[in-house]
DNA sequence: ATTTATTATCGTAATATTACAATAACAAAC
DNA sequence: GTTTGTTATTGTAATATTACGATAATAAAT
């Protein structure tokens, strides 16, 4: 008990749930809205300091973001500059509005 | 600590995260689908039974997409049908696209 | 090799979420 | 008013998430 229950639902509903599971956190969002507008390369610091959450906690969502690969990472000297991947994010745009739409098509009929 | 910092971002942010958390669970989304493709009003029990989970787990989850507003409920007999608030479906729909484009266009300048 | 800078990981406390049994609340039907 | 059908609420256990201090890991610079 306590644990969402994937098993009782299609492929396609979990997929959506997660990738919607990652901007579903205020942090994550921003993190992404950052990086996105960022005119210089950016690393993890940069993110630390423009966002006021310790490292630790932005490393922790970084990595949640990465795990649905809407990041590309770029080693330069000592720190990875971060960049999003926009396939990714096109691909992610398109199943989420595609949700949305399709519900909406349902409504009315 | 342990609970989400929302005083450190926008109201913007907050509320877009707010949105997405919704349909970020596979049960919310699946019943989100099922009440826009049942040909009959739906109630809670119709619910209850398409999903597979237990009826106060699918009472919980109807009350967390209420709260944003993507229900209408309209009672007839004993039973409450829930459809889909299209006005808002729409608005949510635009709300998530336009983070998407928004931050797509921010990676192209 | 030691220092410095950067990021990841570990451990953990606080909080939130998910699920369900039990039960209350409500409204129609009898 | 008692039964029946429907949904909400309460209480609670299991699990997940969020946040951060401490520390490890990595890589360049000295």
């Amino acid at each position: 008990m306590g644990s969402t229950k994937l098993n009782i639902h299609v492929a396609d509903i979990n997929h959506l749930a997660k990738v919607a599971k990652v901007i579903s956190h205020p942090a994550r969002i921003a993190i992404i809205k950052y990086i996105s507008t960022s005119e210089t390369p950016c690393n993890c610091n940069d993110i630390v300091k423009e966002i006021g959450l310790a490292q630790p906690t932005i490393s922790q969502h970084l990595s949640e973001i990465k795990k649905i690969g809407l990041f590309d990472q770029s080693a330069t000297g000592k720190s990875l500059n971060y960049s999003i991947n926009i396939d990714k994010l096109n691909e992610y745009r398109r199943l989420i509005n595609d949700f949305f739409v399709k519900t909406q098509v349902n409504c009315n009929k």
